[in-house]
DNA sequence: TTCGGTTTTGAAAGCGCTTTCATAATGGGT
DNA sequence: ACCCATTATGAAAGCGCTTTCAAAACCGAA
């Protein structure tokens, strides 16, 4: 297809008055049945007879019907929309897990519909009503600070998938990273490129994404026999300032090390920032290693290894459980295992 | 407020069963009015005594009654929704316009709907479509590939503010940045460091912002006296990747130049790191300057120079923009003027 | 006091779909 | 052939709100 004519036929379909939208109400009389019927035959609740079905398919192709979400949700039925609780709409890492979303909820004709919890449980619990009162069929949780407890108790009334945490319960499916595992290669890596003396950049530790993070460096740094240094432990906020301050501390406190993990993206290259400024080179004087592998880690410069998290992925997977638990089935996805992607950032210490 | 009161505080209003959501209906009765008394107060269509419109008023926070905007967009009311329609729900540009839509939206109790329309008219038209179906108030269009016909004719049915073109129509609001001159600024401030031989990484041709950065380029260099060098501008697409194979081809072709003008930051990222990968540094051999200031560039190696685009107000005056339309007021924003934001990416030319 | 003209209010009809409920058609068993 | 148990279908009642339309209340002028 030339650009030509995608140009034009884009042109037509938005030109298109779209006079009144087909009703279902006139397919139904097209089709000679009852509203009832195509009702039943969009939504499969229930037998009809061959013959019916394929005049009402025939109907609905023919006058291009698509059935109006808003007055299904309305009645009762399906609404079509799928909440997504996400935290900043502008996030680097759930960018991509909302990109996943959308691609996996598009083919199904669902339309989510995102709102921001940032990472406030009170915002996010109002987040819920709102999502609640726009009748939608399921509620995605991007990690969140919202408790166990009030998922589960929303779980009750609507399919919830979580992500971020380790939860059953009936009407809710979650969906974790290990982020322990992914701490643990993470300093591994840099254990076996000869460091010993590896800052870690911590994330909040209120949560348990970045705790987990932490206890993956701690059993890496055990394993390899090498004494755990609380002072090379500094506390972060998964922004690139907190990494860049991190390092500035480090310094401050002249404390010894030769590579830094760091609980994400942001902070690692928030971190290379702060050891430039340093007139610190990495990796030739220090190496560093993030987490997340944000699209843009690999054309930082250096490019930054770092442990891959999954993000599209996910979003894929979590919509994907949803749709699946609307359908009434068990979803039983998993995410896959951390993997290190090791690229400029970190360099074999010399003997 | 303590930590530990928030979180409490969060509990009880996410526990909250809401067990049947109060109706308009249970309004009326408490006020000893009648549903279309409420309905006309709530929407402010018709003038009410002021006795009743305060009992009511009382009823409803009492009940603490909240409209079913579902239940408004079937009945032809307003759907308290917005729908925009941006590029790549993750893009790192349009991140921060969705952020500011979404908190110029929701004080006024409105809801986005994000709709990815992927640089395709198609897509985008059927976007259109999916929103008119939900009902939404108003569309926000995010720049995008529709034509101004397309546009208009949506126009004529819906509220529609665009970004990125200028275009007046009854119902159409347009915000344009000022591309033009935010590539001249640029390239001004590579002359000013005494750069004359200043490559540009360009974006798609066919698109207004590209084009008309470029157009501020040579200008730029007309106005310092510098002839146009056609074999120094070469094609992008808007992402690191192309920025980094420009690079190649300019040094594959052996051209001499001292400065390189990306008509984006993904872009001049990647051209950082081409540069990188070919042994010359940032800013001591060639200087860079990028266009959009993307939250990271910043914090790019090293800080990168770079024209600034308000992607957070654009969203904010874009959102402010429909609501006045949707209020049947005439919006009269505009987006404000490019700015050079000169980091160090950028260096004066040594004799 | 009465009347025409305003303004405030309520009753009721949708918006476009789903879903109970009742009826009509079907099918097997005697 | 007849009856009862199924199964397929349609009529109609909502979902929670907005909005016409018409009636009620009010106003001041004659």
């Amino acid at each position: 297809m030339t650009n030509q004519t995608i140009a034009r036929q884009a042109e037509k379909s938005a030109r298109r008055v779209r006079a009144t939208p087909v009703k279902l109400e006139q397919v139904a009389k097209a089709a000679g049945v009852s509203p009832s019927t195509v009702s039943r035959i969009l939504n499969g609740t229930a037998v009809v007879s061959q013959a019916k079905k394929q005049a009402v398919d025939e109907a609905i192709a023919k006058l291009g019907f698509v059935p109006n979400p808003i007055a299904r949700g309305l009645a009762g039925g399906r609404s079509m929309s799928i909440g997504v609780i996400t935290q900043a709409i502008d996030s680097p890492f759930y960018g991509a897990s909302l990109r996943g979303i959308e691609d996996e909820l598009d083919p199904a004709q669902y339309c989510p519909l995102f709102v921001s919890g940032h990472w406030n449980p009170i915002a996010e619990a109002r987040c819920i009503d709102v999502l609640r009162a726009r009748r939608v069929d399921g509620i995605i949780v991007l990690t969140g600070r919202l408790s166990d407890q009030a998922l589960k108790a929303c779980a009750r009334t609507i399919p919830v998938v979580v992500t971020g945490r380790t939860l059953k319960a009936p009407g809710l499916f979650s969906l974790n990273f290990n982020n322990f595992e992914g701490g643990r290669i993470a300093t591994q890596h840099l254990i076996d490129l000869g460091h010993r003396r590896i800052a870690f950049i911590a994330g909040d530790p209120d949560h348990p994404d970045a705790t987990e993070r932490l206890r993956g460096y701690r059993v890496a740094l055990a394993d390899a026999g090498v004494a755990y240094d609380p002072s090379l432990v500094v506390p972060g906020a998964y922004n690139e300032q907190s990494g860049l301050q991190a390092v500035d501390q480090l310094l401050k406190e002249r404390l010894r090390f030769t590579a830094i993990f760091a609980a994400n993206d942001q902070m690692a290259l928030g971190a290379a920032l702060g050891l430039q400024r340093h007139s610190f080179r990495v990796p030739e004087d220090i190496s560093i290693v993030g987490f997340d592998d944000l699209p843009t880690a690999m054309y930082a410069i250096p490019p930054l290894s770092t442990v891959r998290q999954p993000a599209y992925e996910l979003g894929r997977l979590a919509a994907s459980a949803i749709l699946q638990m609307i359908a009434g089935e068990h979803p039983s996805a998993k995410v896959p295992d951390p993997r290190l992607i090791a690229r400029e950032s970190g360099r074999r210490l010399q003997g």
